[in-house]
DNA sequence: CTAACATTAAAACGAACGTTTGAACGAATC
DNA sequence: GATTCGTTCAAACGTTCGTTTTAATGTTAG
């Protein structure tokens, strides 16, 4: 019976191993050595089954970001089905993009916070061959998601979407990152605060507390009013901030 | 003349260069002998002048983060003088907290977009050294910006405004990191879209204009309706969302 | 049974790491 | 002019790094 050739077993205990240890250390601070030590198998099984070190970081995201991938483009097929051809509602489309991120972190067989913060903290790495990295998987995504928004808000200008689009992934990013200026500063967990139950937490309230925070937030963000133009940049066809305001769809 | 005896040329290049290496590499993937090949010292002056590494890197923070914390401080006392007493709008605690940062980018004699993009990829790091050093040097800013803010949104509970104070310094923290997932996917820096006059630019240029964008978000992400509870957690004493909107002073 | 194959194991590789050492240097002090 | 002291220098320290090698295991197919 199981004739699972490709899940070795060692490799799976590697990649959730790696996937836990490199976002406890990051990927420069984490040792084949640690990786296989906690894992308890031999130091050569990572060369042997993924190549490289890098090779074994692209692993642990791909194995991921597969499924995140998969989920967000059906996520917004889904939505543009029912819409008939219609635009979507910004809400709707930060709930597909969002939210099906987020989801992940309730789910232990998809990760669960452990890859959520693993990936915030990636995200930031400088390193050459996890951006190219990331600028691959994320593509297509990216883009079919820029897309819906440049639709669902057609007067806003498409360079001030993809700022904002730019922030609201910032503003995910390190929340879910959660290595944080504010937990230690406050010695607390989030939400530990002003009278609200404290976090016995299990990852799963964590995963779906921020949820629940981050989306209005992103929201506000993404509909604020348009920056007022300073400087004489090039003729400014209108300052169109309430004219958009105005004849933005429903939210 | 020049009686500078702590400022020995020396430690100021090895400043400078470790600032740009950290900020390019992260701090486990830049080695001293890059920092000191580069900044055409010894190997031995760093350990020297700094001690080790980790206390290099720590003075690479303290000479920028000592300016910081000293003009955000005051830039708050000059407000709250001014306010004698009342409660500020938030855009104005937003401009002093945020602003103040986003100048440093287009001073080089402060670090600049370095120092910056340095910060904001240093911010994730989770090196345990890294997080105490900047909780340390955090605590009381935070701490007196946030009582500004509960005092600017008493209708806000406080445990949602610490939420939205750690979003809002995500979406700037990843901001100004500029790893980003955007850039290399769309192939073309932020601003260069949608016909927009390319950046022939200059660093200055581009943290002024991502002020101008960041600002309107973070507020509008801030101000946002509070979130629906679909959770019993305790007794919602009444959903503040509509009340708070009501109420909340001008901005 | 044996040949072929995939996996694991122990050991070693050269390279690079952060740090330390002890001597040499240069300018100021007595 | 000798001495002191802060700084620079070349060299080496011991350790750890990612990777490779070669042999020993099972496991499967002929």
């Amino acid at each position: 019976m199981s004739e699972q050739k490709t899940s070795s077993d060692t490799r799976d205990r590697i990649l959730d191993v790696a996937e836990r240890l490199f976002m406890e250390n990051g990927y420069e601070a984490t040792s084949m050595r640690m990786i296989t030590g906690a894992a308890e198998v031999n130091l050569a099984a990572v060369n042997y089954h993924f190549g490289s070190k890098e090779a074994l970081l692209r692993e642990v995201f791909r194995r991921r970001l597969g499924w995140l991938n998969v989920n967000r483009l059906q996520a917004l097929d889904r939505l543009e089905a029912q819409a008939g051809g219609g635009p979507l509602k910004p809400s709707q489309i930060l709930e597909a993009f969002f939210g099906t991120l987020l989801r992940m972190g309730e789910d232990k067989a998809l990760g669960g916070m452990t890859f959520l913060r693993l990936l915030g903290r990636t995200l930031t790495e400088p390193a050459e061959f996890i951006r190219t990295f990331f600028a691959g998987e994320y593509a297509e995504v990216i883009d079919r998601y820029k897309q819906a928004l440049y639709r669902a808000l057609p007067d806003v200008p498409q360079a001030e979407i993809v700022w904002r689009l730019h922030f609201m992934l910032g503003a995910m990013s390190y929340a879910i990152a959660g290595t944080d200026v504010l937990r230690v500063v406050t010695g607390v967990e989030v939400g530990d605060l002003a009278g609200e139950r404290p976090l016995q937490d299990d990852d799963t309230v964590l995963a779906r507390r921020l949820a629940q925070r981050l989306m209005p937030f992103l929201l506000g963000g993404l509909r604020a009013p348009l920056p007022q133009f300073d400087e004489p940049a090039r003729i400014q066809k209108e300052l169109p901030t309430q004219a958009a305001r105005e004849s933005r769809p429903g939210i």
